[in-house]
DNA sequence: GTTTAAACAATAACTTTTATCGTTTAAAGA
DNA sequence: TCTTTAAACGATAAAAGTTATTGTTTAAAC
């Protein structure tokens, strides 16, 4: 299912999550395993070279449906455009503010979301976390 | 300037954030410091009451410059529209998946911010935290 | 292969947000 | 307090974003 750290079986992907699978569908997963996470508009603009008459209604058909079998996950940035990516583990992002890149990062939360529930009268489930900086390269 | 816990000065605000002062702009200050949290259209449905022919446009423009002079804050929950509340000290948020209820929380985030600039190549600047869960009431 | 439900492209309809315009008003200076 | 002026207002048109509809194509089960 691995190869060189890419997952190359989008078929199963699709198929896991209740999704028919198309040439379409087979791009949107391929285009963002690659890159990680696309805003909606760069995802046609993508999509628009492989398959030069795709519907901008496709993809947002598509991304629909795919939200709703937790195929993919919608980032909602502070100072930007939504981004989506293929679900994968719990994880927070970074977001720079100069270039607008987005990358996935791991930390360890449950500390945090002990004191909240602790401080707090809420049952928690999830946590969502964006951090804003400067990413290495604009630094 | 606090009266039982209630700011009431509102047109100091406005002027602190260089915002010419308005009955309406009085209105939505006030709103959204007894509620703390409103949607575009929960603030446009209350501002409704006080300003029977209040047009939308004002709604937008006011939230707009609002933010832009951050007189009032986004916040951008994963699961819901935008909520906006008046600009304080940085802290998260709790989110009720059951009610929709919103509610502020002061969290100790600089040790998680400290494993994020060492695993990472950023320089962080910002954290936005929602909390997803369920409230007291709805548990 | 056939059949069928789902996905597709095209596009219309609807929703959300922004821009325009004539009028009103807050705020600064006379 | 009276003018003046730039900004804010309401009304509404325009633009942008999203969803629904329709006829056609296609993936997948039989």
């Amino acid at each position: 299912m691995l190869y060189n750290g890419v997952m190359n079986n989008y078929t199963d992907m699709l198929r896991d999550h209740n999704l028919k699978v198309t040439p379409q569908r087979l791009a949107i997963a391929q285009a963002l395993d690659l890159r990680g996470h696309m805003s909606l508009d760069e995802l046609y603009h993508v999509m628009l070279e492989k398959f030069s008459s795709i519907s901008l209604a496709t993809i947002y058909k598509n991304i629909h449906i795919m939200l709703e079998n937790t195929f993919i996950q919608e980032v909602k940035l502070p100072q930007a455009k939504s981004v989506y990516e293929l679900t994968k583990a719990s994880h927070a992002h970074l977001s720079c503010e100069k270039c607008g890149a987005v990358e996935d990062i791991t930390l360890e939360m449950s500390a945090l979301v002990e004191q909240a529930m602790q401080k707090s009268s809420y049952k928690i489930q999830e946590a969502s976390l964006v951090l804003g900086g400067i990413c290495k390269n604009c630094q």
